[in-house]
DNA sequence: AAAGTACATTGACAAAGGTCGATACGAAGC
DNA sequence: GCTTCGTATCGACCTTTGTCAATGTACTTT
């Protein structure tokens, strides 16, 4: 899990990631996402590989071009990881004002 | 957004998050986060620095002790970047086999 | 088969980050 | 006030990582 939320940590990538997921066709050629990027091929190569390797993306070699597409169901594990909100109370769970004298783990 | 998903990139913050998160209480004291992490008091209050400056988490110093709960605003708000399916099928969009000549950016 | 194109890989470098021992800080108790 | 305890900060070390120039690879075109 914590390769998933890696590979969305870094800016470039992040924006990466979100080019191809705002893509109307739902996929994208890697020529299309060097300029945007503002990136080296390599760099970008490069990111797009640790994309794949996180199962964000999924990609398919067409002629000379290849193509990216994001895969929604590693998007959902994701989310789900975050939705372990505290079971006590739904919203912001306030600080209680009790005093404690001994280790609270003792 | 990027920093967010940092703090969740690294195997041991993840798991210190996840701790905080599934505290009964909603909130937990942070001594009681060094050794189930089975790492070294500053490190995991390395950790819990990130996860607080990632906005992730929230503090409250109470006599000795520093309790800790989660922020779910900004867990919401984590997981509504990871919203962004494509647009165009609610599914997994299967490549086409439609086969391009020129590049498809020109 | 030779040249051109799109993308991946390699090597190298600098920057960022995880880890821990030592130490500083603040609150509570004597 | 001095000590004790819980936590944060500092300094140092080592690993990881983002970046690009150069090169390699697979496919297309001529």
């Amino acid at each position: 899990m914590a390769r998933g939320f890696a590979a969305l940590a870094e800016p470039a990538r992040l924006r990466l990631f979100s080019l191809i997921a705002a893509q109307p066709e739902g996929e994208v050629c890697a020529c299309a996402l060097v300029e945007p990027l503002g990136r080296s091929q390599p760099t970008v190569s490069h990111h797009l590989k640790v994309l794949y390797e996180a199962g964000l993306v999924d990609r398919q070699k067409r002629g000379n071009w290849v193509w990216y597409w994001v895969v929604p169901d590693r998007l959902e594990a994701l989310r789900a990881t975050l939705k372990a909100t505290p079971p006590g109370s739904r919203f912001s769970p306030r600080p209680t004002d009790r005093l404690l004298i001994d280790c609270p783990t003792s």
